[in-house]
RNA sequence: CGGGGCGUAGCGUAGUCCGGUUAGCGCGCCUGCUUUGGGAGCAGGAGGUCGCAGGUUCGAAUCCUGCCGCCCCGACCA
């Protein structure tokens, strides 16, 4: 058998057919028998050797040389250009063949570090029972993001809680049993409102997602950190430069939770990050040390000033000739139909969220109208003097006095302000939003603050879905608990994105040799000579039985410079170029894409040389 | 869902304001010849319901109404 399959693979390597049935087609009718018993037991093998190598000529990669006009980002200009992937519809794209290729890569890299911790993949259905997702309030929780199917009572998962939950029930009834790892990467479905930056928010999209499942709180802190070191195994081997941000779980319920987190403008979260010492948070969170705004000895009684036209902080600071922090800006909000006066030092951002965590529910900008009625006077006029309702400040602003802020009246302003004499049932809490620039309050050093994609997300679900749906599991005492969960989501295409965004230049994407769709991209310069055509096809039979991954670009007829601009587009790490200038020396010319940096070798040196290259 | 932009050949686009030849150009595609180390040259050719529907008009890619699709900003986002 051993020999068969040598055989079989070396007939492969010969025929260069990317096509099972082909193969198939070209044999007789024992072999046909043999190669598909082969197959079946060395299937393994067989597709290693299978899906490696292509001709150009014979392959599906519809490049193109403008950028398509509905692609903002980079990685999505690259991945439709370099033939990777075709928008079907708004957030539904295809992956061709090219771009799917690496998408296996990217999920073998995933089951590899999941079967690590013990994980167990499955494959479930994304045609949901209706039913179950009402038992756990989701289908009103997702409301119009969830997918319903008009002719029978289903859903489409855009998660899969519920359904790996179900099969815990009843079947995990020991803590004998646990923990357990349960796992799958399938395509999720999401009736997002707006799609966009390509394939990094989509209506459908491969998720990886996995579930523990515990018999104590213990157990699901150990099950979260092996997730955690598998996480960063993932995304270190698929060369990702990554962050993470602890977050709270928001909607989801749990305690612990994690984000992994890519620098990106195209991201859809904003964060603070510390490069010196690894601190990150989401801005709804993010913390920073800052000087509070001081309190001036003398305290002299608050007066009013004329300040005709003047609105916003800058024009006040200015008019006056005071520094922004002796000011107190003014912001009203509504909540539970109250309004609330919230102060803020100069220009200090309100953090809504924060505000919101503040008075325990959710809050909205009072309307230009409202603050009129409320403060009888418009924005740009509101201050805390005379103001009737709830106030609460900035902890920046904590005790300050001298302070300027609008008098409730139009074209006025008060001065002198004592927030402790003058606004007594004041309280103060973090409510501002931290900047770029302002010091980390871990270690002092400077926070940077930007746009980020979230590629992963960690956290201890706890036991929200076992109790609604009922998974129980008897104790050691024989006690029934509801199994206490963990939940633990990746985003393939994101992962494949947020790689293109960090890696590539303005000829095309830049492949490490683990992600990339190939690993070696050979071109026949000219392939109507000869010496060209027979070196350039050694060349690639030598390579592919080497086990390296080849794409030849065999093409008659095409220019030289048609094939370098599409190899460079394409980007695999190494070009083996095949041309008639450099065959007179009896040599070929290696180009790494990333650096660019040529090397000629002797013919009978190439493997050597790819092989020292590729490492 | 709110605001803005766009929809013309496989891709990128001109023409639309101010209605009037056979809807133009670049790339790509097909045939032939030449060319072959950074997106070739010449010659010939194929390919269009101008997003859809209705209306105005002698005449509509162009004006009007409705709808659909796509992109961007915002809202939303377990």
């Amino acid at each position: 058998m051993f020999i068969l399959v040598f055989k079989l693979n070396s007939s492969i390597i010969h025929y260069q057919q990317s096509n099972l049935l082909k193969i198939c087609d070209d044999l007789q009718f024992p072999f046909r028998f043999y190669l598909v018993v082969t197959f079946l037991i060395f299937e393994a093998n067989f597709e290693t050797i299978y899906n490696t190598i292509m001709k150009i000529s014979k392959a599906f990669i519809p490049t193109l040389k403008e950028d398509p006009a509905d692609a903002v980002i980079p990685s999505h200009k690259l991945m439709v250009r370099a033939g990777m992937i075709r928008m079907l519809s708004a957030g539904i794209y295809s992956f061709l063949p090219l771009g799917y290729k690496v998408i296996k890569k990217i999920t073998k890299i995933i089951r590899e570090e999941m079967d690590a911790i013990g994980g167990q993949e499955f494959h479930l259905p994304a045609l949901n029972p209706k039913e179950i997702w009402e038992q756990t309030n989701r289908v009103e929780a997702f409301g119009d993001t969830m997918f319903h199917i008009k002719n029978r009572d289903y859903v489409l998962a855009p998660t899969h809680e519920e359904i790996m939950t179900y099969h815990a029930k009843g079947v995990l009834k020991s803590y004998k049993e646990m923990p357990q790892i349960w796992y799958q990467i399938q395509t999720k479905f999401r009736n997002e409102a707006r799609p966009r930056s390509g394939v990094i928010r989509g209506r459908q999209f491969l998720m990886k997602d996995a579930y523990s499942f515990d018999s104590s709180w213990e157990g699901l802190d150990a099950s979260y950190k092996l997730h955690d070191n598998a996480y960063r195994n993932i995304f270190d081997r698929c060369g990702i430069k990554y962050f993470i941000v602890g977050a709270s779980s928001g909607a989801m319920g749990g305690s612990k939770s994690e984000e992994f987190m890519v620098k990106s403008d195209a991201g859809e979260d904003t964060v603070a990050h510390c490069e010196s010492c690894g601190y990150a948070a989401n801005v709804e969170v993010a913390q920073s040390k800052i000087d509070p705004v001081e309190r001036h000895e003398e305290s002299k009684e608050f007066y009013e000033i004329s300040t005709p036209n003047i609105k916003s902080i800058n024009e006040l600071c200015e008019f006056l000739k005071i520094d922004e922090r002796q000011t107190a800006k003014s912001r009203v909000y509504v909540f539970n139909n109250e309004p609330v006066l919230v102060l803020m030092s100069g220009n200090d951002d309100v953090n809504e969220t924060k505000l919101e965590s503040v008075l325990g529910c959710a809050v909205r900008p009072g309307h230009p109208d409202e603050l009129k009625e409320i403060t009888g006077a418009d924005a740009g006029s509101i201050g805390p003097i005379g103001f009737k309702h709830k106030i609460i400040a900035d902890l920046r602003l904590e005790n300050a006095n001298s302070l300027y802020s609008g008098a409730n009246k139009n074209d006025f302003h008060i001065g002198g302000i004592d927030l402790k004499r003058d606004v007594p049932n004041i309280e103060y809490y973090d409510l501002r939003t931290v900047e770029s620039g302002e010091a980390c309050p871990k270690c002092g050093e400077k926070l940077e603050v930007f746009k980020a994609i979230e590629l992963g997300h960690i956290f201890k679900l706890g036991t929200k879905y076992s109790e609604s749906l009922g998974a129980m599991f008897l104790d050691e005492n024989g006690k029934e608990n509801p199994i206490i969960m963990g939940s633990y989501g990746i985003g393939v295409e994101r992962v494949l994105a947020c790689y293109i965004e960090q890696n590539y230049d303005e000829r095309g994407i830049l492949w490490d040799n683990n992600l990339g769709p190939y690993q070696i991209h050979l071109l026949g310069l000219n392939m109507k000579k000869d010496k060209v055509i027979e070196t350039s096809e050694k060349i690639y039979a030598t390579l592919s039985q080497n086990g390296y991954e080849v794409l030849f670009d065999d093409r008659k007829g095409v220019q030289a410079g048609f094939k370098f601009a599409d190899a460079d587009l394409i980007g695999l790490p190494l070009q083996v170029i095949v041309g008639e200038r450099a065959l007179k020396e009896n040599m070929i010319e290696i180009k790494v894409r990333r650096t660019g940096e040529r090397v000629k070798v002797n013919l009978d040196k190439v493997y050597d040389k790819v092989a020292e290259l590729l490492k």
